[in-house]
DNA sequence: TTAGGGTTTG
């Protein structure tokens, strides 16, 4: 993309991209979301270019909206970089120019210059500036004129040239300059409230020249904020001021402040973090970052990062854990419960905290074993808010936790029960000293990879939040069977290294631990195979069953009551599509439907719609036609999803759901950039939903010569049937071959008047069941049904 | 404007 396009004569609207819409000036604030907006005025004064460092500008102008009163509509405009430099060249006062591709920021010259109480910052590579003059006099033979239009008509724009950054060694600085920096981080905070109206992050960094450097940032949103996650993270500013505190250099963000981090770990990804929407990255950062980390893993000076496992906690000690949020409680108001869990287990014994179930957010209690590995976490003060913004789920890193031991009075509750000598208790002190605080962690962190692999190392015994599975039937009878030494029916793939056992053996032995047995199906549940499907959530996991049609139909009808006016958003554009006729004679009517302008301009029109007042029947009708179909209502005069419990996506037979609990749903543009196919992940994403996942859940009752046992068929039901679970809820084909495999394993087979025989790894676990008893659980893992009445034997 | 680490409450 240009820096600029400078173009005369149809005015500046002709040559801004079709996709962004104009907002007027009095409507500019930090709440709005401003990527696909732009700005237009007339340059009311043009200030002087000044020069940061090499190749860095930085110009203030102040635009004017044109046939509007001046003290509300003039805002001032700062340009950094090469767009500062050319619009130095090519701008005049009195010219009218577009802006594109620019961020809010607070004014700070507000109460001195009386203009707009923000102004717009023009930096990097999505932002631009379009320009045009007033016409050229009506006499074209003019000489003045025939001279402006030869130099204007030809359209100025220039090729994207990437801007060269170049870095002050922290050794260097001198005060009173603009500089950009890289450094390893030493020391850091989480960012907190400061008595003004912004966030403040407060860190230290280093670099070879081995000056230690403290670094203030403020900015009013936390994305903004350098996203540091542990000490020896390297960290890249541009555009932060030097002052001279305290007989030392320190840095403060100034016009234009980015900022990329980098985990600090040698040969790891080189993977930026950045807290601006566009940012530079070359081959040469690599190089920088590269560099930074093998010096800093030499340096002994290098504080170590004190992120220890729960099974390596120290009493006494401070550390930083890392970690995933099960549940949460408010205590008081000064103390807020954080139950989190990172898979592996304490060897002291741990406060136990008491708490209504009703106070707590998340499940109230988990099984035996996985309590075990459980850790109350005490937050208080200024934690109990940031520890508000905590999603159930979310993986975690805490800053400077204490482990105390012996004796703990927890706040809110009676000494009785706040008495635990000798037990550790996990406390997070109020105030951010010692860089205490809370930071969600990304998924895609490597720390967070790692933890996930831990936890469900654990999950390969101890399988899932098991009171959802144990909701859903109670325990039936027992009876025997003769054993057999036929072929298998099914084939296991795990590699365990055990004995096959019978189902007596295995009743009487620990719980815990997988078994390889040989069985007979002797019945199973649901008998309705389509009431096997459930809707699982990962992140809280909990399920819940596929909502039926009449259900949805009803929510379809509901949403569609509402016909009042409605204010579609800034990016839909609006438009009708008729309802193909389902029976013969079946009268025809037209929708409200609408559509991404960004996808439209991709020529992507068919691919997603909006779709609004259809009938299930119609919006599945209508899936035959459109890649994605997002029904939406109106509510209140706003353009807003359905009721989660309806599907908030329809792909052609197949129907998405998304998690009630988890989701933060809203009406949002998909972004389609860059992407080939617009599938559920894409949309969910957009729409901020928690997507559910499709899964089979059976309880069968298996036998053989000496008992019987119930299992359930969950985890690894798809790899049992070879099935999908998303295909069984769409399609008649799988739910045949589910249907057939079940019939087959439960009707006598050939001439010897039985039933197939099957090897099963079963995996054992204790699990919570309706009256919070504890009792051991089984479920089938690892193993496939090979064979088919109709066909040969399949590996 | 704000903060400018830190000798750690429950």
């Amino acid at each position: 993309m240009p820096v600029h396009v400078l173009s005369e004569g149809a005015g500046p609207g002709a040559q801004v991209p079709a996709h962004l819409t104009r907002i007027s000036i009095s409507l500019i604030s930090t709440s709005i979301d401003c990527s696909k907006k732009t700005v237009k005025g007339k340059v009311v004064h043009k200030g002087r270019l000044v020069s940061l460092a090499d190749d860095d500008f930085i110009l203030k102008t102040v635009i004017q909206e044109e046939d509007s009163q001046p003290d509300t509509t003039s805002i001032n405009v700062v340009l950094l970089g090469a767009l500062a430099k050319d619009f130095n060249q090519a701008v005049n006062q009195g010219d009218v120019v577009v802006a594109a591709g620019f961020t809010v920021g607070k004014s700070p010259t507000v109460h001195k210059d009386k203009l707009h109480p923000f102004n717009l910052l023009l930096s990097g590579d999505s932002a631009c500036i379009y320009v045009s003059r007033p016409p050229p006099p009506a006499d074209p033979r003019s000489p003045l004129a025939a001279k402006r239009s030869s130099t204007l008509s030809a359209e100025v724009s220039r090729a994207p040239k990437a801007p060269k950054y170049t870095y002050v060694k922290l050794g260097d600085l001198k005060p009173g300059a603009v500089v950009n920096v890289y450094g390893v981080v030493v020391f850091f905070k989480q960012p907190f409230k400061s008595r003004g109206t912004d966030f403040c992050s407060t860190l230290k960094i280093t670099d070879p020249s081995n000056r230690k450097i403290g670094c203030t940032v403020f900015c009013e949103k936390l994305d903004n904020h350098p996203k540091i996650f542990r000490i020896g993270d390297i960290i890249r500013m541009h555009r932060v001021k030097t002052q001279f505190f305290n007989d030392s250099i320190t840095l403060v963000n100034t016009f234009g402040f980015s900022v990329v981090t980098f985990d600090g770990t040698v040969g790891g990804a080189v993977e930026p973090r950045a807290s601006s929407r566009s940012f530079h990255f070359d081959q040469e950062d690599r190089r920088t970052v590269e560099e930074l980390r093998s010096w800093a893993a030499s340096q002994t000076v290098l504080p170590s990062a004190p992120t220890i496992p729960l099974s390596a906690v120290q009493p006494k000690a401070y550390f930083d854990l890392t970690c995933q949020l099960l549940a949460r409680a408010d205590i008081d108001c000064t103390c807020t419960l954080l139950r989190v869990w990172d898979g592996t287990r304490c060897p002291h014994r741990l406060l136990k905290v008491i708490v209504a179930p009703d106070a707590i957010e998340g499940p109230s209690s988990f099984s035996t074993e996985k309590e075990k590995l459980i850790a109350n976490i005490l937050a208080y003060d200024n934690h109990v808010e940031s520890a508000k913004q905590l999603k159930i789920g979310d993986f975690l890193r805490i800053y400077n936790l204490r482990a105390i031991p012996g004796s703990s009075k927890v706040p809110g509750l009676t000494s009785s029960q706040s008495d635990q000598v000798d037990h550790l208790a996990f406390h997070l002190h109020g105030g951010t000293a010692y860089g205490r605080g809370i930071r969600v962690l990304p998924e895609n962190s490597p720390d967070v990879q790692e933890l996930k692999r831990t936890i469900e190392g654990f999950a390969e015994d101890d399988e899932l939040n098991d009171s959802a599975l144990l909701e859903i039937w109670s325990t039936p009878p027992e009876s025997p069977s003769d054993a057999g030494t036929a072929e298998s029916s099914t084939e296991r793939s795990c590699s365990h290294d055990v004995q096959p056992t019978t189902l007596s053996e295995l009743k009487r032995s620990d719980p815990g631990g997988v078994h390889h047995v040989r069985v007979q199906l002797r019945s199973y549940e649901p008998q309705r195979l389509h009431q096997a499907l459930k809707l699982y959530c990962s992140k809280c996991t909990s399920m819940q069953d596929v909502p039926d049609d009449e259900l949805v139909a009803g929510l379809f009808s509901e949403a569609s009551g509402d016909s009042g006016p409605c204010t579609p958003p800034a990016w839909a554009l609006s438009g009708r599509v008729n309802i193909p006729g389902g029976s013969s004679g079946s009268s025809k009517r037209a929708l409200g439907v609408h559509l991404s302008t960004q996808l439209m301009s991709e020529g992507k029109t068919k691919e997603l719609i909006f779709l609004m007042g259809s009938t299930l029947a119609e919006t599945c009708r209508l899936a035959s036609g459109y890649q994605n179909i997002v029904p939406v209502r109106s509510s209140g005069g706003q353009l807003t999803l359905l009721d989660l419990s309806a599907p908030f996506l329809f792909r052609g037979r197949k129907r998405y759901y998304g998690c009630r609990r988890c989701s933060e749903a809203a009406l949002r543009e998909p972004s389609a950039e860059g992407v080939e196919l617009i599938d559920e992940k894409i949309v969910a994403e957009a729409l901020g939903i928690q997507l559910l996942k499709f899964c089979l859940l059976m309880k069968l009752e298996l036998q053989d010569a000496t008992d019987t046992l119930e299992v359930f068929l969950w985890r690894d039901a798809e790899l049992f049937f070879s099935v999908s679970a998303e295909d069984a809820a769409a399609n008649q084909e799988a739910q045949d071959r589910i249907r057939q495999t079940m019939d087959f394993l439960s009707s006598p087979e050939g001439s010897t008047g039985e039933c197939p025989w099957l090897d099963v790894c079963l995996s054992a676990y204790r699990a919570a069941d309706d009256g919070g008893q504890n009792r051991t659980c089984y479920q089938i893992c690892h193993t496939a049904f090979t064979k088919l009445p109709s066909e040969p034997a399949r590996s």
